[in-house]
DNA sequence: ATGCGCCGAGACAACGTTGTCAGAAGTAGA
DNA sequence: TCTACTTCTGACAACGTTGTCTCGGCGCAT
């Protein structure tokens, strides 16, 4: 079953072949095949017949090592998840900016796992990448500082990277949460909880801080009982926050760091039947959120603004660009949709 | 700022340079390099010294041309959109196959674009891709059928293939719509619209193939006027059901064929406020779809199985399996959860 | 002491392709 | 007719790596 040629050693026909075939020189095939051009019409047509008779493909690899650029034509993309619907936007997004590279995208999801952080970036430097656009765990995973001292451009996007100097797209996560503590504040409410992944995550600690700022700023004393770390999976959330509301002096509001807390939250204050009672705000826009009951007030970050600019970052320094790395920060949104703007009663 | 190398020729350091600077031939580096033990201790010290200086790092084209086996390491996904909770879930299932193999993933998006399509299969097998996962377009875009003669081993997934005989993994589509229909008949629905994609798209197809043949079943004469097709959005979804529900005799409940043309539809029905009053069902889940009001009835999808099932199969014929093609099944499951209980008033 | 086998290391060719150069054939001008 | 030029084609080396082969040196049994 292997081969569809008609005559030839097995395996994956090569321009040898072809020329064989056309009865031309291997050279003239290359021509051919790379449209240069000075090759008359007749022998072009010789070899477009092999071409076709053998179905003859480029071998790319080959012809990316003879060439000097050493352009593989492909860039890496390391995210957490590419199911979750932020990174997979945020994929959407850097694919579209490749295909105007005529790039394509090798993608791996890192999970928690420095190590695999490591393996990842090993195997798409290895596959000469012609560069990456990582969403880096935090420095404790150490895996990546040993992988990306090379010539290898790489933009940090999502998170603060660390070991290189390197651009770096963030949202203005600071901010964002300070937005969304004060915006439960305006609404009354003092009691405010504050449920997130583990603080080795960047941004997970960024939205905690800018929680604890506004607060600060309004007076309010943070209690550290309504401040819940380490939760890492919309099920975890759904225990945190079963557990946070069966407490004696309950929060009166929630923020959630992220889009698959918001969900969690979601799903257990209604196993309460207490969603329209406790107000929540969560960082990161989700699809249907405006269609929940009461439709759930988000920051929402911009994962395709994100997704183009560390792509288009990245495009730059492939093409050489070589000044100082710059930080992007791409600014969130209040969405008010209802959750957020619950009073306390 | 090219380069950390202390020494040599700019542009990465090769296996020469390593050579260089730890004093040996090339071949030793390789084998340090590949592992292959039979260098001795301090051989292979001073090899590892050198590849710590440089940052050197193993060029796997390079590698894999010389090696006879041409295995990349890499296998090709190309699915219509990446974003899409659906492909992405199904994404992410290959990957997790393809890390067991060692093995990663480029992938891109097709859209609806058939010359898209054809493009990036000759990528990836430019690129020595090991295999391709495929989710077709329809038979009409011709660009894959030239493309894929070749010895890269080719699975179809989600919708069947066309040109060449391959692995096929599908849902039970047929049958699984056939179920939403008669699940709507039973509940008392005989004006049951069915809105879908472009009949180009086989899905489409065979979804409006099972809805129409339920009817048949029932003794349900088809209405043409509640057979809406090209529905290929969100927005394209929510006006046609906002039409739809204007006429005269409109529908009693709808069945919707894919996951974005639920969505629109759970919009459309909120702003005529007939969430409660429509039946709804929709082919393929999605997420917090439990959590609307009413939660939306589904034929949920396995996109988690198919995507498993599709990278196992290429994985076997990678590995030599020259077998039959087989078409492997995937059966749907409906999920009754409110809106498509609903009964006609 | 001699022969045998084994181990560690290097020289060389080759993977599939393209850059460089040289040569053949054809054209135009003197 | 000869020269100078242009156009087309091919021979060859090289990209970075690894398979194959060879060779030197060591230990061990005779």
């Amino acid at each position: 079953m292997r081969g569809n040629r008609l005559t030839g050693p097995p395996g994956r026909p090569t321009m040898k072949d072809v020329a064989r075939v056309a009865g031309v020189s291997l050279k003239t095939v290359s021509r051919v095949v790379n449209g240069e051009g000075s090759v008359s019409a007749p022998l072009a047509a010789q070899v477009n017949d092999a071409i076709a008779t053998l179905n003859y493909r480029l071998d790319h690899g080959a012809s990316t090592l003879r060439r000097g650029d050493h352009r593989t034509g492909t860039i890496g993309l390391m995210v957490e998840d590419v199911a979750n619907p932020f990174f997979a936007a945020l994929h959407r997004a850097v694919e579209d900016v490749a295909r105007l590279h005529d790039t394509h995208v090798l993608i791996g999801s890192v999970g928690a796992c420095p190590e695999r952080e490591g393996e990842l970036a090993r195997a798409f430097i290895t596959r000469r990448a012609d560069g990456l656009i990582i969403v880096p765990l935090g420095p404790d995973g150490t895996s990546l500082d040993d992988e990306l001292h090379t010539d290898t451009p790489v933009v940090f996007v999502d998170r603060p990277g660390y070991g290189i100097a390197a651009d770096t797209v963030l949202s203005t996560n600071v901010a964002g949460a300070a937005e969304a503590t004060r915006h439960l504040i305006r609404n009354g409410h003092t009691r405010i909880a504050c449920i997130g992944d583990r603080p080795v995550v960047p941004t997970a600690r960024q939205r905690r801080a800018g929680y604890l700022s506004a607060l600060r700023e309004a007076g309010v004393r943070p209690d550290p009982a309504l401040i819940v770390e380490g939760v890492t999976s919309t099920d975890a959330a759904v225990r945190a926050v079963l557990e946070l509301l069966g407490h004696d002096d309950p929060p009166t509001a929630l923020f959630t760091t992220r889009n698959t807390v918001t969900t969690g939250a979601v799903r257990a204050l209604r196993a309460l039947d207490r969603q329209d009672r406790v107000a929540l705000v969560g960082f990161d826009d989700f699809p249907l959120a405006d269609l929940l009951d009461p439709p759930v007030t988000v920051i929402a970050q911009d994962p395709v603004t994100m997704g183009r600019t560390a792509a288009q970052a990245l495009f730059r320094r492939i093409n050489g660009d070589a000044g100082p790395p710059t930080r992007f920060a791409i600014p969130t949104r209040l969405i008010p949709r209802g959750s957020g703007e619950l009073r306390p009663r």
